[in-house]
DNA sequence: TCATCTTTCCAAAGCGCTTTGGATTTGACT
DNA sequence: AGTCAAATCCAAAGCGCTTTGGAAAGATGA
């Protein structure tokens, strides 16, 4: 059924029907009623692609995933923030596309999407240090809204960050407070931006406290469950090994926690650990009590917030870019204790 | 820069180069060359929605991802199937729609993309028993491919599936062979089709050994690492624990695995655990040598593979309905031992 | 040289919607 | 009854592409 047809049914002209459907005020309540129930009985809904080329919309958000090629990792934490912003996309009638792509080709994809006019705007995943898509998207003037931030980019665009330097700093912090001093950094990869200013959070509280960065404690890598067990197991195995481990993800923490208790020792005793939780579905960090101590922020509702940021200044396009910048919170579990007193 | 410019610019008609950019032979060499190269240099690329408008092709293919508000759960494999699905989109030129949708509003959610014209077909994901989605896509003519399958629907469909009885049954048949004959199943929620056909292959198993189905030795659940480990703890606990785990997801096998070791057990040698491994980029099971036995089979392959499915399926819309069923294969890693001899 | 194919290109219609600019009807008010 | 504005509705253009049905030009064979 399309709107010819329907108007043909309803012995109107198609004029009067779209503006019945589209809520103008040029149509009188009783015809509007009419037509309305007319559209739900033949279940008519217009096409997507005959409404986006008359208006110039396109109704659709694109989701540019990178996916490096050399370990075809893919984050674990976009299932839930792609849930999110899918909720606010339905909400507001948009759509969204996706495109899953090897790192090299991501120029050419944004090109492609500006120029096919396939989307009014996309989010960038997973921004780098001196990430170049934030320039080359406000080049091309497609509309973008970025998960995180980019260090290094000069003029403001819109973005949606959790505060990771200062959960970082407060997760340390913490640890200070519980009387560690030898606190290990288990991080993500050092070109993503999240995981730089993570390590500064790290390292700021650790200055604060007079204590010397000590490259031994510090990695960074792909988060994996085997990623944390292999750094935790070779930090404990050498000599002057740390009392407390600060972790980038649930996933390693897992792997964190297996390489301690394989030693034989015991989690929030001989080794505290910190880690950061993105609040998972399917991965939540145990039930009433917390396992891990976390410094805890919902991806998910970050995907919700940043897809209404977007679509807010698409509807208003001279409105400087928005930020905004969430606070994790610092979450009390069993994986911490104060430091173990020396022999 | 659209066809109109373009062409005006080549001093050539739309159709000329609409034909020379699509491949018709009625163009001359020279021309489509002239034309080709005008494209790029322009950086032209056709309106997706003109186009779409003109061929009655989307060239989108829709991914309907049920999420049931309860738990507010995002499956878990569903990031790696969506990567390997956007490969194969991606070099056949078609784009991937997303919804996320609560359970209820499926059935209206499917009838508004085929309403609106806004994909070609759709992705069925996490198929139930008699999962009514089948029967309504198949009225509604809009051509679909189930990642999975659904008990109990009558007629054919398109549907690329993991052989989950056979493989349950055959890691049971091993456990068997070590010696196991109290054997758990930890399995995903009942109502999932997966869980119900590993049920099955994991009672065939026992059946043919002439053990008795034990109702404490199963649960089913949302197969978080949480739920591994309350179950695992719930059975060691009770006298006549069982020896051996079979556990439908690696993730709830870390949750087991933390509660054997908690208890200061070893896996592999007091209690055995097999998992089924869904090969997950971000959760690898171990290194060289796997940590956990398991019945593994790649979701991202799958898919690639169930999309490639899909396309032809539109391609050749006469064609009936094919069927694809890939073996898992076992490995054999450490959770896996003989039986402890009783005392 | 002429008729007949090929080759190469084009004008215009059509896909299903929105929206502009008018036309017609209705109603209120002198 | 006559006037004017408000309320309703409509025909047609246009969004950017593909595709149909020719037309013009060039090549071929008699």
């Amino acid at each position: 059924m399309n709107l010819k047809e329907l108007s043909k049914n309803l012995g109107l002209s198609q004029t009067t029907v779209s503006r019945a459907l589209n809520g103008y005020p040029e149509v009188s309540p009783a015809t509007r009623q009419r037509v309305e129930a007319a559209a739900k009985t033949f279940n008519y809904r217009p096409s997507t692609r005959a409404k986006g080329l008359a208006t110039g919309q396109a109704l659709a958000i694109g989701h540019v995933i990178p996916m490096s090629s050399k370990h075809e990792m893919v984050n674990p934490i976009f299932g839930d923030f792609i849930a999110g912003a899918g909720e606010t996309y339905f909400r507001h009638g948009y759509e969204m596309i996706l495109s899953i792509v090897d790192d090299g080709d991501e120029k050419q994809i944004y090109e492609g999407l500006k120029a096919r006019r396939a989307v009014d705007g996309v989010i960038v995943h997973g921004p780098r240090m001196n990430d170049p898509r934030i320039g080359l998207l406000n080049d091309l003037g497609l509309p973008f809204a970025v998960h995180g931030r980019a260090s290094g980019y000069g003029h403001p665009y819109a973005w949606l960050d959790v505060n990771n330097r200062s959960a970082f700093e407060r997760a340390t912090d913490f640890l200070f407070d519980l009387g560690h001093t030898r606190i290990a950094l288990i991080n993500g990869l050092e070109e993503m931006d999240f995981a730089h200013r993570r390590r500064e959070g790290y390292a700021s509280s650790l200055a604060a406290h007079d204590i010397a960065v000590d490259a031994s404690l510090m990695r960074s890598g792909e988060m994996t469950e085997v990623y944390g067990y292999e750094c935790t197991r070779e930090m404990l195995e050498k000599g002057n090994a740390p009392t407390a481990i600060l972790c980038s993800s649930l996933i390693s923490a897992l792997g964190v926690r297996r390489a301690i208790e394989e030693k034989g020792l015991v989690m929030g005793k001989d080794v505290s650990v910190v880690t950061h939780d993105d609040a998972l579905s399917y991965l939540q960090n145990g039930g009433d009590v917390p396992i891990f101590t976390a410094t805890r922020s919902s991806v998910r509702d970050a995907g919700r917030k940043l897809a209404e940021m977007l679509l807010a200044s698409i509807a208003d396009p001279l409105s400087p870019p928005k930020q905004e910048l969430l606070e994790a919170e610092l979450m009390v579990g069993s994986s911490t204790g104060p430091a173990p007193r020396k022999d």
